[in-house]
DNA sequence: ACGGTTATTTGACCTGAATCAAATTAATAC
DNA sequence: GTATTAATTTGATTCAGGTCAAATAACCGT
């Protein structure tokens, strides 16, 4: 084996190892992993995958951010969800029915190894933990997305919005401030709230009236997680 | 072993083997799985569990119907699916995080069984290929969740109606009346459409209108599957 | 700094659908 | 049957939030 291909595996049993879904695995089972996968440069914008695609593998994200969404017929965006550094996402891919569900595009310059099927399949035949790791993995994904469903449907966007602020405190009962900052432009956040620009926009110009937030440029600060946290149960609540 | 258990394990592996997730495997292995498989009566409208309960395993259908749902803080039931006879779910279970993420609960009296996790968990150690169904099993509950998301927030209820009963017709293209037996009352199909009763009666009104379709009691007959997807198309197409 | 493009904000307006209330129509018990 | 209760329908009202339009503000290449 050349030792430019070494240095290749080297590479990516490191990411392998940094991703939940593989962590703590022996370095034996890694690079058998590392030798089914493929890395993969993504621009930002570009398409790594479409809705129907045949499924070639799961995606385990090295460096970068990659949106997972729907396009519908009259051309708008719901964000299921956004992966970054360590995440595995399209492990959908494993099972028998062969196009992909969404579409993923990557929303920065991204790197990310794509575990070919076929490779993986064979492997998770001979190691049934490696197969328990991935049936947690999905597992963890369904969790989110019944959450997600819950999100869209029940709760307004004032509610949503707080709902995700308070989650990006630490400590949601103190009264310390703490500094968020935005990875995405708005619109991108707005669609992750299931909402758009215009009335994400209002949203936090409302919170900013009620002195629960500040907002500068890409900065939000929550003045106030305790009082935003009350916000939130006050709505959720009774 | 006593011919009473004997009896009991032959009728359960007769339910898993009808079960989508286990048809074609060896008997032995049905076996085994029988063997940690208890069943469960439920009457109607009683919860087979609620969110945040330890996971005991996951369910597959013997007879009934189980509606999967979350709760919200006001009170309102968000369907994420309804499972009927041979239907598997909860395999979330089977994941580290121990508490289910939705509430369950028998819409008709039916019998279930528990396929308890610490067993499963044994098995699939031992059979990759078990482990490989679960994870096609949990990919296709994914795939549907996927789609749930794109249904609540993209489309508008005439729409959502549209689709559901286009789904349920066996040629869309064709003239051909379809008669639907409603397996519930309306106020929960109403929920499983992301409504109310009075919306989705309303919106049934106007495809009556329509001459779309045709309502008597629990009986909806589609008059033109042809004329209701052109409908749907137009909603979605441009 | 300057022109051009894109992102964000603000305003005005409108619609789908939830809510509340009331009338009808099943369904079930007695 | 008749009484009760639950399910469904219809009417009237209200509002969150999406859409369109226009004004700023931020960003970028030169």
């Amino acid at each position: 084996m050349s030792t430019l291909a070494e240095l290749k595996t080297f590479a990516i049993t490191n990411t392998l190892r940094s991703c939940q879904l593989f962590t703590g695995l022996p370095p034996q089972d890694l690079a058998n992993i590392a030798a089914v996968t493929v890395v993969k440069s993504l621009e930002k914008g570009e398409y790594l995958f479409h809705e129907g695609d045949v499924a070639s593998g799961f995606y385990v994200i090295q460096r970068g951010a990659v949106n997972v969404h729907r396009v519908t017929a009259t051309g708008k965006e719901q964000v299921i969800h956004v992966f970054r550094t360590g995440d595995s996402f399209a492990e959908v891919a494993l099972a028998a029915p062969t196009g992909y569900p969404a579409d993923a595009r990557a929303l920065e310059n991204s790197q990310v190894l794509l575990v070919q099927k076929d490779g993986i399949l064979t492997l998770l035949k001979r190691q049934p933990e490696l197969a328990l790791r991935m049936l947690g993995s999905m597992s963890s994904h369904l969790r989110v997305l019944v959450g997600q469903i819950e999100d869209l449907t029940v709760k307004d966007v004032e509610t949503r919005l707080a709902n995700w602020l308070v989650k990006r405190c630490p400590n949601p009962q103190s009264e310390a401030l703490v500094k968020i900052e935005l990875t995405t432009n708005k619109r991108v956040l707005a669609a992750e709230l299931g909402t758009v620009s215009e009335t994400f926009s209002r949203t936090l110009a409302k919170f900013r009236g009620l002195k629960l937030i500040a907002v500068k440029g890409k900065t939000l600060t929550v003045l106030s997680p305790a009082k935003l946290h009350a916000l939130l149960k006050r709505n959720l609540g009774e």
